[in-house]
Order: C-alpha cells, then structure tokens, then sequence
DNA sequence: ATCCCGTTGAGAATTATTCTCCAATACCGT
DNA sequence: ACGGTATTGGAGAATAATTCTCAACGGGAT
C-alpha cells in the first residue's frame, strides 16, 4: 500500500519557511521569503526556498498566487479569497469580498473549458503610495 | 496648448502589431506577436514589438492581460471582459461570464486602497488538451 | 536640402526562475 | 549503532522573458 500522493517531508527549511510565511499577511515573492528566513537560517539558499514553496503549492499547503506583475506570490492562507495589487508599488493584500462560487457555474454553461476555478484581482493605490506618491500620481 | 497625452505616431510597425493582433482571437504573447508580424515584416525586432505593445497599452489602444503563468499577454478587445487560462497549455480565451461592476464598489468599501479595476482569471482545461491528454490528464 | 526628434533594429543587460551537481542528511531494516 | 538507499540542500550555472542601450534611420517642418 503506498499513498497516491508522494507525501511531503517537513524539513526544518520547510517548516521554518511555512512559519515565516504564516507570519505576514501580506503576500510575499520568493525572495522576500528568502530574506526572511535567512535571518534565522543564514545558509539557505535561493534555489531552496524557490524549490520548496513550488513543492509546498503543489502539496495545497500553500497557495501560489499567479497574479499580475513580474513575479509570483505566496500565500499560507489556503481557503478562498480574492487579492488587491497596487498597480503603484505591487504589494498584494487580501480583500474582504464574499467568493462567488456560482461564477464557476455560470462559467462551465458558457465555455468549452472544463472549469477549475477562478480568482478575482482588483487593482488600485494602496494607503501608502497615495500617501507618498500625491505628486508622482499613479502609473 | 499641448495634448495632455503625448499621442503616439501610427508608424508602419505599430500598425502591423495592431492589425495582426486584431486578427486572433486569442491573446498572444509577445513572442507569439513577434511570429506574426514578422512575416509581414521580415527585419523587424523583437524589442521593438515589446516597446509597442507596452506602448500601445499605455495608450488604452489595446489591454496587457496581466494572467497567470510566465508571460504577459495582449488583447486588441479593449472593453471589459473575463478570461479563461488553460493550466495545461497556458492559452487564455475570453469567457463569456457578464462584467459585474457593482465588485468594484463593493471592494471599495472593504478596503484601504483606492480601487480601479478588477479582473476575473478562471482556470480550466481547454478542449483540446482534454482530447490529447485523456492519459497525462491535467497538471 | 537640412535640422530635429521620435523610432527602429541589434544586441547587451537585467530579472526571475529553474536546473545541475554533489555532498550532507534522513529514513529504513537489521 | 550500522549500512544502504533515497531525498534534500546549497552553490552556482543555465534558461526564459523582458527591458535597456545606442547608433543609425526617417519623415515632417523650415
């Protein structure tokens, strides 16, 4: 008897890369990750953090955002939900709108597709840039 | 006086982008433009699709779908629309799910940013790697 | 015809991510 | 505890996508 899914060791690399992306609630790239877990494992490497949140998503124990922007994000938070960019600085949070699971549906009448999911991104200025950026306006 | 926006010469090579790309109706990459029009125009460069494409973005002449997956993706339809990306190959459709704007208000009051758009991104297996891939099923 | 300035093409540079290699480590049964 | 085997991690090279640099070009105004 072996189990159909190949089954994750928890590494301290892992664990300590799960527990620092736990910590933040915002919706950090792999090499903010990497910068936070270097502070507490120096010698880790790049290819290690990238490896493992790759592994740790395709294991649903985190989410790989695939939002727009240059790079990917990660989230530890696994149920559904939606996300804001800020298309001044990037930065990516949660946002508190109810998930429409009946969009699937109404999707799968419409498509040719056999319907996964879906994920909706809303754009804006966060706080900060408008705060900052009065002069430089959006962009 | 002085148009506030710069205006944007319609040269030859941005006319070909912008032609070719309203031919598909799928929405190509970059490169996948690059193809296209250098049939029609044998010594054009790659980074001069690149800066047009960005361009002619900018300009709200054509969307730059900021989609899941490695690379950007442009779209000649500019009025609101859903997607649908393929997780198996990467290609994206448009779905035809209505536009619901009343989102945009609803996360306006759930939010400290100052909201500007949003985007639905459905994920799905498109027909044809349904057919093929019966046995690698998806991924 | 000439000047000006935006545009082009070619290739280098940059950025993000993935891959390769090999030593170190963990897990298993004994 | 021990040895064998599979997996992991770290370092850096390799790849992919995109952006930048810059000399040459081109089209319109003078």
């Amino acid at each position: 008897m072996n189990a159909p899914t190949p089954m994750i060791r928890l590494t301290t690399q892992r664990q300590i890369i799960l527990e620092e992306l736990s910590k933040v609630k915002t919706h950090p790239t792999a090499s903010e990750v990497y910068d936070m877990v270097r502070k507490r494992l120096p010698r880790i490497g790049l290819g290690t953090v990238y490896r493992n949140l790759e592994l740790m998503a395709e294991n649903g124990m985190i989410v790989k955002l695939e939002v727009g922007g240059t790079q990917k994000r990660f989230d530890a938070t696994t149920d559904a939900h939606y996300h804001i960019r800020c298309s001044c600085c990037g930065r990516v949070d949660d946002i508190d709108v109810p998930v429409l699971d009946s969009l699937v549906d109404e999707a799968s009448e419409n498509s040719s597709y056999q319907i996964i999911g879906h994920h909706i991104e809303f754009t804006g200025i966060c706080s900060k840039c408008r705060e900052e950026d009065n002069i430089t306006s959006l962009q």
